[in-house]
DNA sequence: GTGGTCTAGACCACT
DNA sequence: GTGGTCTAGACCACG
């Protein structure tokens, strides 16, 4: 393939799929292969709504997916870190915010 | 009914021909007129339904009569913009959202 | 006290707690008391908005928090309803949004 | 002062006055000079911090000096406002945010 | 006419 | 410099 192409987003504002369920399908697909690993952060909301074009809340929507999804917590002011592994019980957590 | 009343809507609701077209029909015009600019939005939908009587799914369907049409784009949360130039030919058109 | 005052709103924006959770406190008060009866709508997102001066995303996030509290369901397109009774299990719930 | 460089910043980070004071008697010469209108916004915190290459925690002690002095209002949400007439005395302000 | 998604940008709390 | 709350107002999907 060529190295020119100009498409760069793996986003679709046209798609039925929400956006923010679409980005966080994006983050998912990182933290399922191991590009953002456990106990590191993902990229803060600002950040990712420059990186895909976005508004900020639909970032901030994207996050409670990946929350609702125990892919992350989220620590405030800290940022969102990508969790150990897939939990299959959330009795234990504490102090998580929603 | 008297004709004397001072009804001075564009839209004929005993017209055979349907309100969103009528109603795309007024917008058209002002778009070819000027007096709707380039790249500037067209009334919001809440707005075209106050402004002109009709139900807000007869405005929404006004919009999509006028993108059909080539005279606008819509971007979701933002507003539908005249597009810069009246096409001649519509059958080029993707990506529209509809 | 006078019967006179002018004190109208039960919301403080200058509390530490967020406005839609105090506002969600509001409801939820009704719901106890029965002013809003089991099986019967809340006011709309639009209604609580205008009725206590905040911002229509911030009666949305009212809603979501009485979802969490499991004093609502909501239906798209219908509105929210009272739930029959507290229930102490979600297990059985299905199509509920969030 | 001096003379010939380009620096016109009225801010001198080497002066005892704290940065967010010195900054707060600018916005406070901008209003009691009618550049800052009552009842229209001063510029945001983000704006301040820029334009004055200050910290956005000095730009937000400048606003809370400001409210102080009585001579703006901050609504959460919208930003702050030059209040309609300057006050002799602060004795009697209440419920302003801080 | 409801709730759902989205844009844009403000101030707030905390680290 | 993060995430949290809030305002204002747009279009969308559904009943």
């Amino acid at each position: 393939m060529s190295d020119t192409e100009g498409d760069r987003s793996p986003l679709d504002p046209m798609s039925a799929r929400p956006l923010y369920a679409q980005l966080a399908d994006v983050i998912a697909g990182k933290i399922r292969s191991g590009e953002l690993a456990p106990d590191r952060p993902i990229p803060s909301e600002n950040h990712l709504a420059d990186e895909y074009g976005v508004a900020r809340l639909t970032a901030r929507r994207t996050a409670q997916e990946l929350r609702e999804r125990g892919l992350i917590v989220t620590v405030r002011g800290k940022g969102s870190f990508v969790v150990e592994q897939p939990p299959l019980d959330v009795s234990e957590e504490s102090e998580i915010v929603d």
